[in-house]
DNA sequence: AAATATATGTTATAATATTACATAAGTCAA
DNA sequence: TTGACTTATGTAATATTATAACATATATTT
């Protein structure tokens, strides 16, 4: 697996509004979300968001969640290993769990054993309903 | 994890058209793909497509590639546990492995206790290059 | 047969993402 | 500093994926 371990990158100022947007919504947002928020800054066009969002996953910063056409910020300072993650996301709050453990590195190698591929890259996305949520849901 | 062990179901025409469909293609199809393929059929209309998906995917005879936008027939006789499968995706030649054991849904039950989610779905896919690919492919 | 649920047909439109091309700004070597 | 090069940006147009809304038809149950 690649990954993109930064110490110190200089963002420009797209990313950086990109960025900004993705950690205040501290939930998934869509790109046409993030386009809206950010059209008092200038912004006019999707592109403008795609790019920036590319920049961010590549250096570990963001991440696409796949099951939800949805980008998020990293929780973790850096994102070390960014290929080994795992989001648990909550159907209802849309709270998402970002981890990033040994358990899922140990998982994604074995399974690439297994499969004799050379991995570069990887998704798992859980859904359900959070602690919180299956609490209250009886519905 | 819900999941629908289907011991014999009749499926409509359209259904069968489109896992039929799915079978041949014995790779990722986009549901524009099929589309295409089913005109002579007389298919005419995206809806077509996505409802029989649907219901080919709650049966467990197929599934959906979240990184791709794309389904795939289930490579099981019956995927007993559509929930908890995961899916090796080579880049190249766009040959996909369906994983589906022990070592899926111990991985799956241990990260929803860690993360307190009830889960009700998953999405596990790992890109690369197959055995195959990456002995050939230097570029 | 009537009532109900499920499947289908069709049009329009929404939501997500990329292509193509032009311009600007940063980086580095001579 | 200039020129060569790479990277970032702006903008319009378009491609791709997916759903809403509404009408009709077919199957299932009572």
């Amino acid at each position: 697996m690649k990954k993109n371990v930064v110490t110190k990158v200089k963002l420009t100022k797209n990313q950086s509004l990109v960025l900004d947007s993705l950690i205040k919504a501290g939930q998934p947002s869509g790109a046409y979300a993030l386009l809206d928020t950010l059209r008092p800054h200038g912004f006019k066009a999707p592109l403008q968001i795609y790019r920036a969002l590319e920049q961010l996953i590549d250096l570990g910063l963001a991440h696409r969640l796949e099951s939800l056409n949805a980008f998020i910020a990293c929780s973790h300072v850096s994102c070390e290993s960014s290929a080994a993650t795992a989001f648990v996301i909550c159907d209802k709050c849309e709270t998402v769990q970002e981890i990033c453990d040994e358990s899922i590195s140990n998982f994604l190698s074995s399974l690439a054993r297994k499969t004799k591929i050379k991995a570069s890259k990887s998704s798992i996305e859980l859904h359900g309903l959070c602690n919180g949520c299956s609490a209250v849901s009886h519905s």
